[in-house]
DNA sequence: GCCTTGTGGTGACTAAGTCACCGACAACCC
DNA sequence: GGGTTGTCGGTGACTTAGTCACCACAAGGC
């Protein structure tokens, strides 16, 4: 974990910093420090505990969760301009985290100790709508999750999976075991679905690659029931 | 609905509210409303927007998800002394509920109007922690929910259900249906799982009954993996 | 008595997940 | 180049979970 200088101008290349209150503006820059990571770095693990409120600049981190088996899933992603309620929960709460937090990408974010976070959510109407609006939102998303896990064919997950994976292109790389980590299934599980999809005419596959031949009926998969 | 007067001794008997300022009381106790429902009463339901905030004094409501084939989940309960994130989430973000709620007793609230709430949000520090602190750890919560149905064999889900759901002497009143909606899964799904577990000793079943016989074996199942 | 509703039991089937294994290929080292 | 190693994906055989259709029985209303 480095640390780059203070004095960017990172505060008004976010937006919703931006429109901060003067005080509180500066508030941040003289307390918060600014972390620079690689990608598939762990940013937490289970068991941890946060010690600083976080606040994404630039890149992506997955929160993703490990089952018993080893098996895993995506719960959610954080990118630039959000912040982790996970972390925020746990600081909250003063819990421990229960999933770990892996960057995707170079990550830039800014961290607040608890007081200073304390400080900023007493004193500052802005900051504290900036924070629990995503906080907010985020959870109807998770309740979201539980509805597709647990009621969800995994054709109609995979196909929406791959539509919102693939860029305007419909070219998507990635591995079938990533793809059965997104959707918490088993790498079987996957191969097979794409072995369905290919044979339909739906997809074309070469290893670690995917992609969208016929995106029109692929969305009628995603879009059943 | 019903209303009640507003001068009961509520706020005396919610232990939370009790430790909040003197100010910070008489403002509740001026602008809320005390409000009574039934059991089986919808509080909502998708698609409606919460015009208030909810602080349960006494009952209990169930929070639960229909998905698409009409099967249900139930993502939590609330209880005495805690308020719904659910309403929480969506007052703050401003979105439509997902999920229905439903009491299950007679339930006693405390609605505070969306301004009002602001208002308290914005000027009590210990109204902002009592409405945090549950808020977070009920996301953790939602978090471990996710793992719950996407890794855990339905057998160890029964079992962790079963004992969760018996009071002191083992028993419980309720029906196969009701437990598959505690799951998320169908309800042959239960009938099955409760017969082998019936075949192994561990409970005995009669229409609308369980009782648990054999809480040790019965433990085993539900901490196995 | 009959009829309706709620409850749960069951067989036959499909879908999903598990286990064990194998072959193809890419990356790396020598 | 050849050899080793690790990742990636394919597959058969099996278990578990979920679906569908139907039936039997109990409780309660009429």
């Amino acid at each position: 974990m480095s640390e780059a200088g203070n004095n960017l101008d990172w505060i008004s290349r976010f937006e919703e910093l931006g429109a901060l209150p003067a005080a509180d503006r500066s508030f941040i820059e003289s307390h918060a420090r600014v972390v620079q990571l690689g990608p598939e770095k762990k940013v937490f693990a289970p068991g941890m505990k946060p010690d600083a409120f976080l606040l994404l600049l630039d890149g992506k981190v997955r929160v993703q969760q490990v089952g018993a088996g080893g098996r895993e899933i995506i719960l959610y992603r954080v990118s630039g301009g959000e912040s982790c309620i996970m972390t925020t929960a746990c600081l909250l709460s003063d819990e421990e985290y229960l999933a770990e937090g892996i960057t995707e990408t170079d990550v830039t974010a800014v961290a607040l100790v608890r007081s200073d976070f304390d400080h900023l959510i007493a004193h500052s109407p802005a900051f504290r709508r900036l924070v629990f609006n995503k906080y907010a939102s985020r959870i109807t998303r998770l309740m979201a999750l539980v509805e597709d896990v647990a009621f969800q064919r995994i054709d109609t997950r995979l196909a929406r999976k791959l539509l919102e994976l693939s860029r305007g292109d419909g070219v998507i790389d990635i591995t079938h075991h990533a793809l059965a980590v997104e959707l918490g299934t088993a790498r079987e599980v996957i191969s097979r679905q794409i072995k369905r999809f290919m044979a339909e005419g739906l997809i074309n596959t070469s290893r670690g690659h995917i992609e969208i031949t016929d995106r029109e009926r692929l969305e009628n998969f995603a879009h059943q029931a």
